[in-house]
DNA sequence: AATTATACATCGCAATCTCATGTATGTCAA
DNA sequence: TTGACATACATGAGATTGCGATGTATAATT
């Protein structure tokens, strides 16, 4: 399966990757992030959390030691590794490529809400 | 299952009724269709494009005709019912609603390529 | 005669998500 | 002090979805 299809089908990954670039955490705290930086649009939950973070480890992308906390459960906090730097950065051009692609095929009729035109303009 | 959850895993859909927008249409070529219009970024294989129209055929989304061509193999158009038109606004927002998300989550650190800005502005 | 393109359709496999459940700790209010 | 809630990890069942392979059939091309 190429990379463009495994978007489709789970964005879990680049973006539990995404909220390590700013820094080591752990699971729950990732879920949190994720459901807080997306205003509540995205939400991770448990069931999808924990196996994703397990492959990312299986394939060397995150790396994971257990902290004991002075209060409250353990924790197990999570570090991306180079190739995980370099695996997110290539997951970000593929959702570039991807969600360029729907709105190409979503913009060529009348029915776009806006009507709006998207300009990409570089800081 | 929410709109937005149902995006991640499957624009097949969206992608079929916002083809059909443009006109009526049979399967192969919206499968063509969505091919070019996305710069060969984006293929519906066929072992999904026909599962999909009979699923949005039986929730009244599409109709279909059978018309018999004088030559080559017969063809099922598919027409978007009132239903569909407003199943594709629906979806269009929670596109835009997910790829924002995702924006946000993936723009909060110094990895993200371009450095540029999205700005989205009215024609 | 063989290949390619059109056009529909179905099946099995694999991957993924959700929901539910389970374990365990700590806090806070009734 | 008991119940509710939040934190924190983990697993399993069931459902959905996509993909590749396979099959049927017609027609044009080489």
């Amino acid at each position: 399966m190429n990379e463009d299809q495994e978007l489709k089908k789970g964005s879990t990954p680049i973006l539990i990757l995404s909220v390590l670039s700013n820094g080591s955490n752990h699971g729950y705290a990732i879920a949190r992030e994720i459901q807080r930086l997306s205003a509540d649009a995205l939400k991770v939950g448990e069931g999808a959390l924990y196996p994703t973070l397990r492959i990312l480890e299986r394939d060397g992308l995150v790396e994971s030691t257990w902290e004991i906390q002075p209060s409250g459960p353990s924790r197990r906090i999570y570090t991306l590794t180079e190739a995980g730097h370099a695996k997110l950065a290539a997951s970000r051009r593929s959702w570039q490529r991807f969600s360029s692609a729907v709105n190409a095929v979503l913009g060529t009729n009348s029915e776009n809400g806006s009507g709006g035109v998207i300009h990409v303009q570089s800081a």
